[in-house]
RNA sequence: GCCCCCGUAGCUCAGGGGAUAGAGCACCGCCCUCCGGAGGCGGGAGCGCAGGUUCGAAUCCUGCCGGGGGCGCCA
């Protein structure tokens, strides 16, 4: 059984057929215009050389909205403003709650979607950079698969180049016990190695041996490399956990998987004539683009750059894994990188058509100054330090909600500045103030409960809907005198939109557009919590206030469940 | 030098062709024998600048200004 379609489908496909044409169907802008409006009177006016009120009157004599709408109203230069019903809004309600997804609509054809976000290094401490990439990947994957997308999450771990070569050679070196090392000691192994490679020229030569040796597969330098990884997936797991996000090792998917196909991008790009050799590197020049510098596939030494590892996962994820919609979580400074292998992928055919691929890019985070966020050392503060901060202000669990949600909630492409004071405040459009806005409806029904009072929804459906009904119109359906309250109109509205929040989150991919959702609905449930009392009515007023605060809870645990904030029942 | 992102209220941010540009924080004034005041109601204050497109521009285009970031062998 497939759920009732949101009224703005319902409303949008109604007013279409009237129109014969996109209706502009958008929230209203004000209140008293209703609950929506449809501005395509002016637009269509103008072209037909007609009155655009004529047009609008034309429009609502063919809209028929029986059961779905009061009479429409047309207004100001042609708007066409558009209340709902009492009964429509109700029944939006009552299918939201009996469906465990509380209305999320299933896309009519399901894609098999990979996400490539988090990415830390191996040896690397996870950093503000991976913060982003995995708090928004999370979200990402989550309101994907409520879709009914298939979703395939590719954590693209930096476990391969050049840098390991130095790194094994330190540890050969100073006949470190692999066995033995944690996530700190090899950082710090890694920071010696750096300099030692500056400095000696002999352990520079060694490691870039070691590098070959490693490509080509030594047992001795293999060990130590899958050692160093382990490691370090100890650390990105206990910082997912402590993130609660959803990756597992079997999201892994590093960069060294690719290496055995590299070679076939190079000879596969050359034999195509797209790649060409240039002052002794394989490169691929972008017809359209002549001003570009080329993407390097094959640096002069021989050694693979990280476009070759890129182009090789999009073959590895269009053919092996079979995705037709490839999104790329990564942050702005790569625009242009990815630019180019999207490009040479389309022209190589790696990207056939009906393949999309997306980059996700994301705005830095910046330190109190305002300024990329670095430590006195100059090195990218660390995730645990940041999730430290906002522990010394709030409990872990609301914490890492309000450290989540402050990077949800702002436009993807604006840079932030991490304010663990703000971020953890209990008002405003925070994280803990919506995991609030959840434990207070939830506070209530449990009182009810206590008091004798609590109703089980169904049960409670069908006082409010079976009561009453007497011709099965859908406009008598729903008992006389509830819900008629303003307070309680705009939550009623509030609650059906939800659907299409998730909606259009799955298509733009802009987790804040469900946060600004998120907190206009606790919005509207205070005002209605200050305004309505809920246990001190009483017969069919009481059951459907109770119903909507069970609605309320519910959508408000569904959303912040899709951000990946936990939303405990009490506080 | 070329390219990308950002610029909306004192501060942090929504709004990305449509009616009088919205929130939160801070500030000021009201509302409590109220289910959690972590509230509600009201007030002041704003689209970087200049052109253009349009019936209509914060929104699209161009050029400036300011801030940040990228740009052939790190990933």
């Amino acid at each position: 059984m497939s759920p009732m379609p949101s009224l703005y489908s319902q409303l949008y496909d109604r007013l279409a057929a009237a129109a014969g044409a996109d209706p502009e169907l958008k929230p209203a802008s004000r209140p008293a215009f209703g609950h929506y409006q449809a501005n395509a009177a002016l637009r269509l006016a103008h072209e037909r050389g007609q009155n655009p009120r004529q047009v609008a009157a034309e429009i609502v004599a063919a809209a028929d909205v029986t059961g779905l709408c009061e009479p429409l109203e047309i207004a100001g230069p042609g708007f066409i403003n558009i209340r709902l019903t009492r009964s429509a809004l109700a029944q939006m309600m009552a299918a939201q709650m009996t469906d465990p997804a509380a209305g999320i609509e299933p896309v009519a054809t399901p894609q098999q979607v990979v996400v490539d976000y988090s990415a830390p290094n191996v040896a690397k401490p996870m950093h503000v950079g991976n913060l982003r990439s995995t708090i928004i990947g999370d979200c990402l994957v989550r309101v994907l698969r409520a879709q009914g997308h298939s979703v395939k999450p590719q954590n693209h771990i930096g476990d391969w180049g050049t840098q390991f070569g130095m790194l094994v050679e330190q540890i050969i070196d100073d006949q470190v016990d692999v066995a033995s090392l944690d996530l700190n000691a090899s950082v710090a192994l890694y920071r010696q190695a750096q300099a030692h490679f500056k400095a000696d020229p002999a352990f520079a030569d060694a490691s870039r041996r070691r590098v070959v040796a490693l490509q080509s597969g030594d047992p001795q330098t293999r060990a130590i490399w899958q050692a160093l990884i382990e490691v370090s997936k100890i650390s990105f797991n206990r910082a997912y956990r402590r993130l609660g996000v959803l990756l597992t090792d079997d999201d892994l998917a590093g960069e060294s998987i690719y290496n055995d196909l590299l070679p076939a991008v190079a000879a596969d790009l050359t034999a195509a004539g797209i790649a060409v050799r240039d002052q002794g590197a394989l490169v691929v020049f972008d017809p359209d683009q002549p001003d570009d510098a080329p993407l390097i596939v094959q640096k002069s030494d021989g050694g693979f750059g990280y476009a070759a590892t890129d182009l090789a996962a999009i073959r590895y994820r269009v053919d092996q894994l079979h995705a037709n919609r490839l999104i790329y979580v990564v942050g702005i400074p790569q625009t242009h990188h990815f630019q180019q292998v999207f490009a040479t992928a389309r022209r190589a055919g790696w990207l056939p058509e009906g393949v999309t691929a997306e980059h996700v890019g994301f705005g830095s985070v910046l330190g109190p100054d305002g300024k990329m966020f670095k430590t006195r050392q100059g090195q990218a503060v660390s995730l645990d330090s940041l999730l430290d901060d906002a522990e010394q202000v709030a409990a872990p669990d609301v914490a890492v909600a309000a450290v989540k949600y402050a990077d949800l909630s702002n436009s993807l492409h604006k840079d932030y500045v991490f304010d663990s004071e703000r971020m953890t405040a209990t008002t405003g459009n925070t994280g803990p103030y919506l995991q609030y806005a959840h434990a207070r409806a939830n506070q209530i029904l449990r009182k009810a409960e206590a008091w004798g009072v609590g109703v089980d929804p169904s049960a409670a459906l069908t006082l409010l809907f079976g009561a009453t009904t007497t011709d099965g119109g859908p406009d008598t359906a729903l008992a006389d005198g509830v819900l008629t309250e303003p307070a309680e109109d705009a939550l009623l509205l509030a609650l059906s939109r939800f659907p299409d929040i998730v909606a259009e989150v799955g298509h733009s991919l802009q987790p804040h557009r469900l946060c600004v959702y998120l907190f206009d609905l606790a919005t509207a449930m205070s005002a209605f919590y200050e305004q309505c009392p809920v246990l001190k009515a009483e017969g069919l007023t009481r059951t459907s206030r109770l119903l909507l605060c069970a609605a309320v809870k519910q959508v408000l645990a569904q959303g912040l469940d899709l951000l990946g904030i936990v939303a405990p029942d009490r506080m």
